[in-house]
DNA sequence: ACCTCTATGTATAAAAG
DNA sequence: TCTTTTATACATAGAGG
């Protein structure tokens, strides 16, 4: 394909054919690679080099694409034949119900992915409608009731917070009066006091807000802020 | 490799992922077989789509070349560790994995149905909400395009019997004026020309009217207005 | 889904190192 | 045999039917 056009037949020369082989092999492989990532198909490709010398690719496991492509070939080739193909097809037989089942339980997955719709009828459409909005419908009611209760942990936690440190502060006043020291850091403790509380005032307010914005930046490190919500 | 430079990574938008996979899949068949012709080489092809639709190509009989695949891959096995159990073990493994494929299905099919969240982590909550309003989307498109679709075969259905039954009142007028027949059959006609009307006009006010409501029982049952709407 | 069209990115035949 | 180079053929993304 380059400058020259070639004829596809078998390559004469057995320089130029081993040449074309380990250029288009890699080509080959490459291409089978991206169609699999790109279109998340499962691609196997087998090679053998007419010397004998394997080469091979598969999107996952060689074994399990193989194990399916015999369901998918003896199940073709039990609709038009009864092939009694010896003892094999006896040990098939298991792999193929379970074959069977994998296969359905992928076409019930990807219809519920709305992908595949165009053989179902008005009534499967129903069907499959009345699911999802029940699964979406419980999936968002345990969402909301997981990110209710972080909220939750999260305000008691602010709380203990509140607390340990107005006792801070309350010490500190205690020894300051007493020692004379400048006020500096019982100040700044009224300033992050005051901080967090508009914080958990927010957040209460409606399940959706951000809750994992910059909490005040203190040193309590240990005291286990860390239940951060990934997402809302 | 056209237009525009791709990223090889999994394509979002499902059809154009369908269209890629369709384009690219008749590429590497067409490569597959060009390496096994140019240079003599036996290759094997299987490729799964998303959907679980089997594409194969064998530059000579599939079954051979597996099992030549199998040979090299027990040798290899066996060079790494004295496992003398042969294609048996393959066979084995082959049905214990896809027992935990059908688990793994099952279980996932349950998560989507909205069973058996507890396990999950916000994250996987999220995700799955994703799936679930994406699936629901497409299916209800699908839904409503199915149903434009039956409602506008059943206007015009309508409409042809419309006609019909003008022409036959017409037919009939002229015959009762010639034989001075009583007149009740025609008056009828001319009710039931009413009430289908005012039915027409209903249901092409909206899409989630009741369409399947008793038409006007006319005998033509031949005509076929049999596309009822199971649902709205 | 499938075809056509077309601009562009890729693969690769041939040659050279 | 492998690499690099180059010119050319091929494959294909995106858009429109």
């Amino acid at each position: 394909m380059a400058r020259e056009k070639i004829k596809i037949r078998k390559i004469d020369n057995i320089t130029a054919r081993q040449v074309t082989f380990s250029k288009r092999r890699r080509g080959l492989l490459k291409k089978a690679e991206e169609l699999a990532v790109l279109c998340d198909a499962d691609v196997a490709l087998v090679i053998f080099s007419a010397t004998g010398k394997l080469f091979e690719y598969a999107s996952s496991s060689m074994q399990e694409l193989l194990g399916k492509y015999k369901l998918h070939a003896t199940n073709n080739a039990a609709d038009k034949a009864n092939e009694p193909a010896l003892q094999l097809q006896l040990i098939e037989s298991d792999e193929a119900r379970m074959g069977k089942e994998v296969l359905e339980k992928n076409r019930e997955l990807s219809q519920l992915r709305g992908e595949d719709l165009h053989g179902l009828s008005l009534e499967e459409l129903q069907r499959l409608e009345t699911m999802l909005e029940g699964g979406l419908h419980r999936v968002l009611q345990t969402k909301d009731e997981r990110i209710a209760k972080e909220i939750a942990t999260l305000q008691q936690k602010g709380f203990q917070l509140m607390e340990e440190n107005k006792l801070l502060k309350q010490q500190m006043m205690t020894l300051m009066s007493k020692g004379k020291r400048p006020r500096t850091m019982a100040t700044e403790m009224d300033n992050q006091l005051a901080t967090y509380q508009e914080d958990q005032g927010q957040s209460s307010d409606s399940v959706t807000t951000n809750v994992s914005g910059p909490p005040p930046e203190d040193d309590c490190s240990d005291t286990a802020l860390k239940l951060a919500l990934p997402f809302y």
